[in-house]
RNA sequence: GGCGACAUAGCCAAGCGGUAAGGCGUGGGUCUGCAACACCCUGAUCACCGGUUCAAAUCCGGUUGUCGCCUCCA
């Protein structure tokens, strides 16, 4: 298969050719989200954008697996002990068993996703469904020599590394502990950058979900989930792991740290990480309680379409801003665009030849480290070039297996043809009532039957062609 | 304190050494009874200061600013 896809690794700091380590075949994973409440817009910038590399690769003929963890356990406010679990605390928070919790914010995620034409990746895996196989890694890493046990728990000891901080490059000597508020310094651990990786003490003794293993009842900590749930279904190695910037570290590099240790060779090879949104005040999070969600945009009259649109036109490796008039920007440039492929008209076609210097364009800018931005304008440049309308849709519908703007079933959508008749009826009837106070010179009357219709949802304009209408959303 | 990213027109944004894409908005125009739609036209020398080069928004050094990470985080 021809490489045309080059990549920002976060490994390397470099992008550099995609080659996946079977040929035609990749293995991805993504780090899933924490089920303990709402996705925010924020969290689904990262999904959408890894949306967008899945299909692209998929665009470009390659099989892909893809693989998400669901985070429904292990996930604490700190990393210490002394960390309270979010799940239990949601669970608290709503009174609810936390897998009721899990189960309803695992499905409010995926009806956000499927909002967002966001796929579902082939294989959804909890981290509850795979006790088992932490058990079994963590025992292998301890008879390794590269965990220990303390104060009740089992810790990985990242001194058993040369190499630990192969993503941030940071050093051990600089690396401020507990500079977060509320963070408190696990005395159990050896060196500082250790990690828990299963608790037998919790200080909750209402913990719900616990589980036996050879080191006392207790639960998995959060990095061995997306190792082992990887490795699961994906084997020993990995194409490319996805997730957002602030995993990089210690997420990320504790995960490669325990799974090269565990394999006793390189893990994954490409390191793909989705840059924050962040709103006028900084970066969003669940965690600061009032924030973003698609609902909450819904409510105010946005299409979720509108907010992918919003994301691509930025860069995944650049910050994005959220702003009410950047979303809005990006609403009018929706419709405007969907107005346009709506004026194509339908037609068959099977001379696509002359549409190949435009695809070439775009999968040149997505081939590019995904610049989704240029590849929107390639988009532009189809509605502006002299294909024929045919050939537009053609190639309009072709890249939107990968932008998935719903671009063509909008469009067809708002056509006036699958309308209600007997409203169609009504309407012209309406618009007939209007010409002819027109041809009167009543404008008071003419513009009485606009304001009618216009209350009742139906913009009318007027055309060289003669008036026509519309059903307006909302 | 350490690590890292970013800084392009009113806003979003591309640009990857050869003379600033695209989108939204604004203003003007065509059309129109008016309006809306559509269409046409309309704008920046790229944070600042040095350096390299025939040539830099693009490379190097420095300054300033914004943001992120440093065990909750997408």
């Amino acid at each position: 298969m021809d490489n045309r896809l080059n990549l920002y690794n976060t490994l390397s700091r470099k992008v550099e050719p995609f080659i996946p380590r079977e040929d035609g075949k990749v293995r991805m994973y993504t780090c899933g989200p924490t089920v303990y409440h709402y996705a925010h817009i924020g969290n689904l910038r990262t999904y959408i954008m890894e949306d967008i590399l899945e299909k692209f690769l998929r665009y470009l003929g390659y099989d892909v697996t893809r693989v998400m963890n669901i985070t429904d356990v292990g996930h604490l406010t700190s990393d210490g002990d002394t960390g309270e679990d979010k799940m239990l605390k949601g669970a608290k928070r709503e009174h609810k068993t936390v897998l009721d919790l899990a189960r309803f914010y695992t499905d409010a995620f995926f009806e956000d996703c499927r909002k967002l034409n966001i796929k579902t990746p082939d294989i959804v895996e909890p981290a509850t469904n795979c006790i088992d196989e932490f058990i079994h890694m963590i025992t292998v890493l301890i008879e390794k020599g590269y965990a220990y046990l303390a104060g009740g728990n089992v810790y990985f000891d990242t001194s058993k590394l040369k190499d630990y901080y192969v993503l941030s490059s940071q050093n051990e000597e600089d690396l401020a502990v507990g500079v977060r508020e509320g963070v408190e310094e696990d005395e159990n651990k050896r060196n500082k950058t250790d990690f828990v990786l299963w608790f037998t003490k919790s200080k909750f003794e209402d913990q719900e979900l616990k589980w036996d293993s050879p080191w006392g009842v207790g639960y998995p900590g959060w990095h061995i989930e997306c190792s082992c749930i990887s490795m699961k279904h994906l084997g020993e190695y990995l194409d490319i792991h996805c997730g957002g910037i602030d995993n990089v570290f210690p997420h990320h590099t504790n995960e490669i740290a325990q799974s090269e240790s565990y394999l006793g060779h390189k893990w994954c090879n490409y390191w793909f990480h989705v840059l924050h949104l962040n709103d006028a005040s900084g970066k969003m999070s669940k965690s600061k309680g009032d924030f973003l969600t698609v609902s909450l945009l819904e409510s105010k009259g946005y299409t979720p379409v509108v907010y992918r649109l919003f994301c691509l036109q930025s860069h995944y490796r650049k910050p994005l801003v959220f702003t009410y008039d950047a979303l809005d920007n990006a609403a009018a440039a929706y419709n405007k665009l969907i107005a346009r492929i709506r004026s194509l008209k339908k037609e068959e076609t099977s001379d696509m030849a002359a549409a190949e210097p435009l695809r070439n364009a775009f999968i040149a800018a997505l081939g590019n480290d995904l610049n989704t931005s240029s590849a929107l304008t390639v988009l532009y440049d189809v509605l502006k070039s002299d294909l024929n309308d045919a050939q537009k849709r053609a190639l309009i519908d072709d890249f939107d297996r990968v932008l998935s703007l719903d671009l063509l079933k909008t469009a067809d959508e708002q056509d006036t043809n699958t309308v209600d008749p007997e409203l169609e009826a009504y309407v012209l009837e309406r618009i007939e009532a209007r010409k002819a106070a027109k041809k009167a010179k009543d404008f008071a009357a003419a513009d009485a039957i606009r304001e009618e219709l216009s209350a009742k949802g139906i913009a009318i304009k007027d055309t060289r062609e003669g008036t026509v209408w519309e059903l307006v959303k909302e």
